[in-house]
DNA sequence: ACAACAGTTCGACTAACATCGAACCATGAT
DNA sequence: ATCATGGTTCGATGTTAGTCGAACTGTTGT
């Protein structure tokens, strides 16, 4: 009768409100501690701590003990995926409770996924990188051509070091907002990382939604040819 | 402190154990009805009667009324998509309580998505239209090529009547089992009618197995160059 | 050493919800 | 008409599991 994997127990692991803002709260990519997920989450910590110890057993998040505190991360890039899957049902299936407030729409703008860019501004990238020949469609995925490998170097992503890594170089992403697939894996996260130190992007303070700086609006306009009207969303 | 879609209620919904059976049955893309979906779920028809209607509302299921009977199935793509990332999840976060059986090793290798061809065979069968040229990589999602559209045409699929469908026609769609996408869409599933019809492949009754005859062995090899360890499974 | 803080364990409470028995509405067959 | 069958609604039951108060284990800092 049953077959196959049994996805009830992950399914209602993630069906709890308060492990479901846990979760959806480290799409960011980065690790909290206990605390913040409990405050995050709305619970007191005892109840955190019951609810992180069943998904870190479960497998769905990483713990890194320092010092005194415990940071909790998603365990994986699958398990980013199972929400963006998520987001993307309850995005469309009941629409109507939807609340578009300003959140909502910096949410869609630009934002972390895990630990790389998505929403209308990393989906506008990513085609924007394949426009200038830097990256390429290849397999059912993404590959860095020679002209990217050079440029993805010349601001400082060390490609040869990416490979070392056991993570996937490049990898597509679905977009819960855009429902098109944006640039993840090593390269998406070092892309990220490199776009935050040189200060084209900020990220907001508990929010997964990224703030474009001014250089940055410069930047990607004139760098990557991604349209103003695009990068400057009323948010 | 909430922001997005709200995944937990989706989730909860996919998390109870007699409807994740009913969805895991649907997976195979065709209509049940609501007596053998409580069958399969292992509830009484009120039980399921219930669980169905949630499910139809929340927009996870979609409802078709023939005579006295009620016939639901999986309301889109996105769902089984879901479903799909949590087999994912599941499969490989608490692989101890995975029974590796008989029924799991046939699942591996041959199934339906959906409505399209998946597991080890669908993606080899997806990797050899790309090598014959039939379809290719682009934007990011797959595309049928001129050779294709011709060879798809001769063996009795309508490319234009399918592209006239609201439904994507060529679609990648992951694979919790091979880890790697398939090809889904229109195409997938006119292309698995048609390997039915030719009598290539058989469904196994009560299952979302997939088994392939001594005609549809031979002509996934000479026709499409399958390697033949790939297509005889020990199942 | 002491205090403050991060986090966990234990036990009891409560609320949600899946479940089923029974009765009820359809549709289809005789 | 009458009966069987597919399916739903209602109400009652019972179990599960999220929640918090209180007490406890560490670690950091003064």
């Amino acid at each position: 009768m049953i077959e196959g994997p049994y996805i009830a127990e992950i399914a209602s692991l993630i069906g709890d409100p308060a492990r479901a803002n846990m979760l959806s709260a480290l799409m960011d990519g980065r690790a909290l501690t206990a605390t913040e997920l409990s405050l995050i989450a709305g619970v007191t910590p005892q109840t955190a701590s019951s609810h992180l110890g069943k998904m870190q057993t479960a497998g769905l998040l990483s713990l890194e003990k320092q010092g005194r505190h415990r940071y909790f991360r998603l365990s994986g890039q699958d398990v980013a995926d199972a929400l963006e899957a998520l987001m993307v049902l309850s995005s469309q299936t009941n629409p109507r409770k939807r609340h578009t407030g300003p959140k909502d729409q910096a949410m869609r703008h630009a934002r972390t996924c895990y630990d790389h860019l998505a929403g209308c501004v990393g989906v506008a990238l990513t085609d924007a990188l394949i426009e200038r020949g830097l990256i390429r469609d290849q397999d059912h995925g993404l590959a860095i051509t020679e002209a990217g490998s050079r440029y993805f170097e010349q601001i400082g992503i060390d490609i040869p070091q990416l490979k070392t890594g056991k993570r996937a170089v490049t990898r597509p992403c679905l977009d819960w907002s855009e429902r098109r697939p944006h640039l993840g894996g090593a390269l998406g996260a070092a892309i990220l990382d490199r776009f935050l130190e040189k200060g084209w992007l900020n990220r907001r303070k508990n929010s997964r939604t990224i703030q474009i700086t001014p250089p940055g609006y410069q930047a990607l306009r004139e760098e990557f040819g991604i349209p103003a009207d695009l990068l400057a969303a009323n948010v």
